[in-house]
DNA sequence: TATGAATGAGTGTTCATTCAT
DNA sequence: GATGAATGAACACTCATTCAT
């Protein structure tokens, strides 16, 4: 039985992440989450103690995923440009492919009355931790932890958002951007 | 007949842009807004249409707002590299001084729902023009106008949002940004 | 001067009438009114002491104008059968070319919470002189003025109001009717 | 799982039925509604989709209650006088009895912007059995049921709203009234 | 006289949440 | 565990009316 309630959950989860995409965050109410995930309003409060806990939750889950999806594809035989252009492919195609989530995230953090409560701040450490190595083994500019996540991640998000550009043009600055980013924390 | 009072307007602008900062999108609503700006929930309609309209004609106003301050800045007699700290500082100190500012458009800008009506894109066409400026005159390196945006100023923008640092930590992050953007940016 | 301002109080009574029609008594307010008779809300109040007022006036200006409409086709030289042909068929034309004052007078009257108020039950004195005339002249049946009033009118009324039958079976009704009513009345 | 509670909508009904008569379609609020009906506002939309469906459903309830509670009494062994004599005094007196419900429906039928969404039309079907039969009995001439309709009830309707007359004098009136019709329209 | 700005009280409706089953 | 009924408080918005000009 434990099967269906996870099922549950799940679409719950679901439902929250599309509506807030659709609908932004005020216009997802308990009841239409509870329709689209196929359940009673009073169902969701069994599996969250409220709403602002159900959104936290959500997105302790999900807003260091990305994360691991990067990690998962580094491998110890990659140098410094190989690696770095894939994590910069990597993170743009996963904003690409899982937008409802990304936007969710984004739209959370950048909420201080939401993140303030909040506090996930996190599970970055396996990224710092690489960067650590890289830096020791003088692949990577001794540069502070922030300043490179700041470096490789911020642009490609900033391109990903930016919703003139046709996605062929996209390409063309990713490419520039990889460049750009290679030179400037590589050794 | 009385005349529109413009210090109104002026009050329930401030106090979006405030309560939007202190309770985000969701939370903050027009009798709040009301009442912060001491008027009549009823007076909010004779300056604005509807809720949608008075986010996004506030959302217009302010969105560009930074690049007219970060070009009154520039002088013609700066080097590239002067010229690039000086915006980069600028950029920072803005989102430092008008944090209020800062977060409403951030909040609204990462929340499709809300751009998707709202088609600003816009007026950025100065600071383009003067990209195109320094690539002519061989001070910038000849990228897309996207790439130099998003290599300066997502990056400033990402270390100012991140909480965890202290103040003091930030101004030395923000020195090796500097650096780096340079290098990257500059012939 | 005085030119002028009838017109705005006739452009208000015509809006008023329309919008009722249109929309009916709820979601008839003042400010579309205003809007309709292109004046100010305000200047409503200059004409009238409150919208309940208004309403009054209008309805005590326009629910006995269909009497003075008939009274003035009847002469003379018509003998029962012909007056009563002219009454109904004046009757039932003035209502198909004044349909917006009609339905007001109408929506005012079958609405006792407005009607309490307003004590109108009055000048039909003529129309009732009219019948004790024809009484007295053996014209018509010595019967109580209303029902003859009852028995004239508000069949009329009932075909009039009826929104299934087309236009030209209501002629045929109209027949027949006239007939009923002239049997019933006359001696 | 709450069973839907039968009395809280028969209440609610009651209320809209009651306030309409009193203070007609306009200031009837669904706060007061809910009020006089001991439920929060909220309840009611769990019965009724909006408060325009709510006033439809309760009128297509009440809007042709009349016409079996006629019918109900008809019987077969009547001639015509007294059936015409039964049903008109049965009009008369549901009107009396059911004041609230028969101003609820008067109210909501003289409202063209209600009534045009609406629809309801349908089931008077039975009635004008009722009156083809007599007609092929021989008993009713051969009139138009329109006609019949119009005849028959909108006079007494007429008298009833009559709030001039006091209710002995009504009494003699239709006395008047039911003689009237059975010559109009019996063989 | 005439106006548009201004408003407190109200509108219909939805909210997050709890209750009874 | 799961539900739909139930709700008080809040929502965005409009109302009839008054104010200052």
């Amino acid at each position: 039985m434990r099967k269906k309630d996870d099922e549950k959950q799940r679409n719950i989860k679901k439902a929250v992440i599309k509506l807030i995409l659709e609908e932004g965050f005020h216009g997802t109410s308990i009841s239409k989450i509870a329709k689209e995930a196929g359940v009673s309003p009073a169902t969701v409060y069994i599996y969250y103690e409220n709403k602002d806990m159900m959104l936290q939750d959500i997105y302790r889950e999900y807003s260091e995923e990305i994360f691991c999806h990067l990690l998962d594809r580094v491998s110890e035989d990659m140098d410094g440009r190989q690696l770095i252009e894939l994590v910069v492919r990597s993170y743009y195609s996963y904003i690409h492919e899982n937008d409802e989530i990304f936007y969710f995230v984004e739209q959370f953090s950048s909420c201080p009355a939401l993140t303030n409560q909040c506090g996930v701040k996190g599970n970055i450490v396996s990224i710092y931790n690489l960067f650590n190595d890289l830096k020791r083994k003088k692949v990577l500019k001794p540069l502070r932890n922030d300043t490179i996540m700041a470096v490789i991640f911020s642009p490609v998000k900033a391109i990903s958002n930016n919703q003139c550009n046709p996605e062929d043009e996209k390409v063309d600055i990713l490419k520039e951007l990889i460049k750009i980013i290679q030179d400037a924390l590589l050794l």
